[in-house]
DNA sequence: TACTATCTCCTAAGATTTTAGGTATATGAT
DNA sequence: ATCATATACCTAAAATCTTAGGAGATAGTA
């Protein structure tokens, strides 16, 4: 099963992938919106019910984990978003990434040179 | 207001976007997965009263083109993704495509031209 | 004419998402 | 001991998403 997250459990899970393992309150002062400690309790429920998220623990509180990572999610995201968003063309996301998002020129030189790398592959 | 699509909009939208206006039972047609007529109507109509969609007359039935840009909804997209799954980072998202996609040879090429543009514009 | 197929429009049930109120419990401070 | 605070657990309302049935209109066909 593709892991796949609603809006408001994506602005969760960003959280835990970001910080690491995290406390109701740890995650919910970090999300932009504010959200009722209550709310933001529901969410990560559901998460574990989902099997997304897991939890230890602590003392008095609980402290969440992703059990999903991010690479896996974001591969998955990644797809559908090739296919339905840009016909099917990883050509096209890429080439809307690097002419219309800033990039610094280190990581420009960077992208570069795997792409060397991965041209050459193809020619042996 | 960023255009953002529930998972079932977005495939009524791709369907738009690849085949141009369409009429329920094309778009139906078109799907992967086998809907009620009733039901791809329903998605149409949220879509319109949304206004990512407008419909023409065309005798007894309607048809329905996107309203909005393929671009625009897919670099909504693309940003929502790289802040919450790539951590913000463009450069993450383009290195999971480049290594682990597979993109022919003529689109790496045709991609570090761009690069090699894109270097040499900050150069100056 | 009467039947069939195809459409739209109206309506709504069921599931999921989003939000949060109450209640109980534990910890730390007064 | 009592009180304030922070927390988890239980519950549920409101909104949204997903799916589709039924009614009525229209066009083609037997």
């Amino acid at each position: 099963m593709p892991p796949s997250f609603t809006e408001r459990e994506l602005d969760v899970m960003a959280v835990l992938w970001e910080r690491g393992p995290s406390t109701v309150a740890e995650v919910r002062e970090r999300l932009a919106d504010e959200l009722a400690h209550n709310t933001v309790q529901t969410v990560l429920r559901i998460l574990e019910d989902k099997g997304y998220v897991a939890h230890t623990e602590e003392g008095r509180a609980h402290r969440f984990a992703a059990t999903v990572k991010r690479d896996i999610a974001g591969a998955t995201a990644a797809s559908r978003m090739i296919e339905k968003l840009f016909g099917g063309s990883t050509e096209r996301l890429l080439t809307h990434l690097v002419s219309e998002r800033d990039i610094d020129s280190a990581e420009l030189r960077r992208l570069r040179r795997l792409l060397d790398e991965k041209i050459k592959e193809g020619e042996k």
